[in-house]
DNA sequence: TTCACATATGCGTTATTATGCATATATTTT
DNA sequence: AAAATATATGCATAATAACGCATATGTGAA
């Protein structure tokens, strides 16, 4: 019962839904990645991916000084049918989101991700 | 956004999601009747079937000095999605709740709510 | 080896949510 | 009308969760 209470608890959020619209389109996604995309303070976007690991919502692998974060493919049922339910959510934010996400993903070189700040919309571009 | 975060939030909840499935297998119940089958306060399981109610999952209606709650059955497909998984969840807990559901819903007449406690495991019966 | 960058986390503060108790409102029975 | 019962809610407190800041750890680059 805990078990499924901390599951549902971790998608009661909205930076984390914001997270897992971003990784249901994108396959994967690094910190940084999601830090220029959400346009939220790296640590809280650590956190939040954390808490989503706990629940088993997404798995990272690390390559490199990168960690590749993405949805965890196997999961028992009932997390798979919550994350189906999430994928429904559609709103204008998650919209801005992911294509401030794909800008940032275009960057990439090699399939990996690439180093600084790329933010497109922070002050050097004002 | 906001109300899909809502939505979810009212989910992450033990007492709620112990109403909620008593009111899946039970069609509906009374405030007294869910009092019974949870063990719980009269307040706090009014408060929990607030917020329920408020998140659009259950709807009420007042019959009496009875008000009869059960789940909302004309509501958005995301919504449906959601309680869909919360009915995959399985627990002990859950079924002992059902149990005394069903022991509370026995003594109905004519399938309305009767009068008074009627908890049988309190001391009046030890 | 020093520096820059990527990510995580400890600590204190604030915000949100749940709970206990008392009590209010509404309805039915006597 | 008075008493009993069903449900809801205001207020204070307790428990959780989110956030900001500083900083630690790890890794690759210069």
């Amino acid at each position: 019962m805990e078990d499924y209470i901390k599951t549902i608890k971790s998608l009661s959020e909205k930076t984390r839904i914001r997270i897992l619209a971003l990784l249901h389109q994108a396959r994967d996604a690094c910190v940084s990645e999601i830090v220029d995309a959400l346009q939220e303070s790296q640590y809280n976007v650590s956190r939040h991916l954390k808490v989503l690991q706990n629940a088993g919502l997404v798995v990272g692998s690390k390559k490199g000084r990168w960690i590749y974060y993405q949805l965890n493919e196997n999961q028992a049922h009932f997390k798979k049918m919550l994350l189906n339910a999430v994928k429904e959510i559609s709103s204008e934010i998650l919209k801005e989101d992911m294509e401030r996400l794909q800008n940032r993903l275009a960057k990439r070189v090699n399939s990996q991700c690439i180093r600084g700040k790329t933010d497109y919309y922070n002050e050097s571009y004002q």
